[in-house]
DNA sequence: TTGAAAGCGCTAACAC
DNA sequence: GTGTTAGCGCTTTCAA
């Protein structure tokens, strides 16, 4: 049979291949065009652009890409077409769980695209940075999408001469290196300060993460609670308690023992992340006080445990969603070759209520 | 000045480049050769095998490197070399913590040899996971790590034929489609029937969540509870509360509701995840039901705020970071050509006690 | 609608 | 130690 014929011979060659020096892959488009008895670029057409080819030249094709198993190295199409279908997602750490929900919807919005995400970790020092930027730049991915704003010179120039869209997240500046989508930390701030106020509160703290934009939340925070006639506690400049980041439950706990040492009459804490609020919840319940008759409480984060609390959590939402599927969204636009109108998106956030304050 | 020229020819080389035609990218391997006035594959030696050339060549071809800001096009190196220092990762869903420590501990152990991660979500019906293989295979990358075993016979012979080094974990199976890092479900399931029955529990029931993996362990829970005497709920033939996956807080809560509505007089309970546990603990709490007294918890992941809970939580902890560094391991010794002596590891688990039992 | 030629940017193989 | 040659597997451009 001819049929059989043909397929013999493509075997025969792709065992030629593997043996004649480099153990080479397994078959690939020539073999299929071979197979299907058209031109390696008009198989390319077929898998491609089905449009614009015939209909028994497409049936063909895809014949031989079943018989064979045909899977195509996008590697190669990368190389020639300049177009890796490859977003990069750089996070500080995935284990805060803040940043899974971004990286979630941008891996899924992307996907349905046809694109991949690579992930990276700069870790929370940005000394791994420059490093895990060239690994990533040197794989030319159609778009870089950061979490935080980049500060180091070194980094915006790196990213600026790669001419790859990139899209800073998870903050916002007047000077992004591309596109943004983020919102206000001190906007923050000031509102949970803003919000703590309108409840009757008097006297307020923040247990915060020590990253670089949980500081700047408790800044504002504290700079509106002070502006709004609130006290804060006075042992110390710092007018939040400062614990390691990523933030943990057992870092609530400990912060909240260390608030009420140095300020026993506190009424309301704002916690960097609702996992440390839940720590201040059961640190809270372990020493008899009483949420919210005696203290309040309010995270950041609206996790999705954070309802089902008892008392639920009072949080503020940060739509981590939105972020990831904008962030694609965009990059996957600028990869089109269409221009972003907006690049830069303030998604902003939401004190959501609950019985926490 | 000659070095100026030279700079200046070659940027005029790249300029010609990006016109005529294909508006490639930027500065090449060979425009660095031709600055550092050596050919292209000394220029490569330079960067990839230092110790292979001249220190004065190393020190020319450094200095044109930092001149023109070149970062190696890894695609191309990639085709020509057959190796892609991609490692692609598929987990269900990144939100149930579990998989986080793994995908983590994979990301900088790579990182760490000059491989990155590619990150795939299949959910938790495989309906996508064999768009997504062909996604993956067709980058062609050195490794693929697995969460769970491959069941559908499709997806392993793709893999299979693909000749891609895969590890599956989560899971143990005799047949492996090639390499496995994991533990066994079954034997989790039933060490902890014998746990709770050494504690002196008699009536005990599980909350699972409704996963393939889950679910063995809670059969196997099942069985073990009935062969050493313990009594199950018996409203039902299911000998657990089934939860859908990923498993929540809320799911927690509910789920003891409906089981204590099922059978007041359980004196134990297993979870499935911490996150379930966590959930039961505060339903209870919020019920008047005291733990460990009235009713024993035990849960299973040993995440990060399991030990600061009121009471400290009891689970079964597995080693994800382990998991996931043991996987890199294997993929890099497979990719360095090396074969991995045992490439069927079973990691274990270990019940670690605190005070919910 | 189909095909031939010419690369994408790099490295393996084999000289020198 | 260094260079020459010949691809890796695909897609672009241009011609038929």
């Amino acid at each position: 049979m001819e049929k059989e014929n043909l397929m013999n011979a493509v075997v025969a060659d792709v065992t030629a291949r593997r043996k004649g020096g480099r153990k080479t892959g397994g078959f690939t488009l020539r073999d299929v065009a071979k197979l299907a008895g058209v031109a390696p670029i008009t198989a390319s057409r077929a898998l491609n652009t089905p449009d614009a080819v015939s209909a028994k030249v497409l049936q063909k094709v895809q014949a031989a890409v079943a018989q064979t198993g045909y899977v195509p190295n996008l590697l190669a199409g990368a190389l020639a077409s300049q177009k890796s279908r490859l977003v990069a997602a750089v996070v500080p750490t995935l284990s805060g769980p803040m940043f899974l929900e971004t990286v979630e919807a941008l891996t899924d919005t992307l996907a349905g695209a046809g694109y991949q995400v690579m992930l990276g970790q700069s870790g929370y020092e940005n000394s791994r940075e420059d490093a895990l930027l060239d690994a990533i730049i040197g794989r030319r991915p159609d778009g870089i999408v950061l979490t935080g704003i980049t500060r180091s010179p070194q980094a915006r120039r790196r990213l600026l001469a790669s001419g790859i869209p990139v899209v800073e997240t998870w903050d916002l500046t007047p000077t992004p290196v591309d596109m943004l989508v983020g919102f206000s930390h001190e906007k923050i701030g000031a509102a949970v300060a803003q919000y703590l106020h309108a409840k009757g509160k008097k006297r307020v703290a923040a247990i915060s993460g020590d990253d670089e934009r949980s500081r700047r939340r408790a800044t504002a925070f504290s700079e509106a609670a002070v502006r709004l006639g609130m006290a804060l506690p006075q042992e110390t400049d710092i007018p939040a308690c400062l614990v390691t980041a990523p933030t943990t439950l057992g870092n609530g706990r400990s912060g909240l023992r260390e608030l009420l040492q140095r300020a026993p009459d506190i009424d309301a804490v704002f916690c960097s992340s609702d996992l440390l609020a839940l720590g201040l919840m059961i640190e809270a319940q372990a020493s008899g006080i009483a949420i919210p008759r005696q203290l309040a409480v309010i995270g950041l984060g609206d996790l999705s445990f954070s309802r089902d609390l008892q008392p639920p959590l009072t949080t503020v939402r940060i739509d981590g969603t939105a972020i990831g599927s904008t962030a694609a969204r965009f990059i996957i636009a600028r990869s089109e070759g269409k221009s972003v109108a907006e690049p830069i998106c303030d998604l902003g956030f939401t004190i959501i209520e609950r019985a926490s304050v």
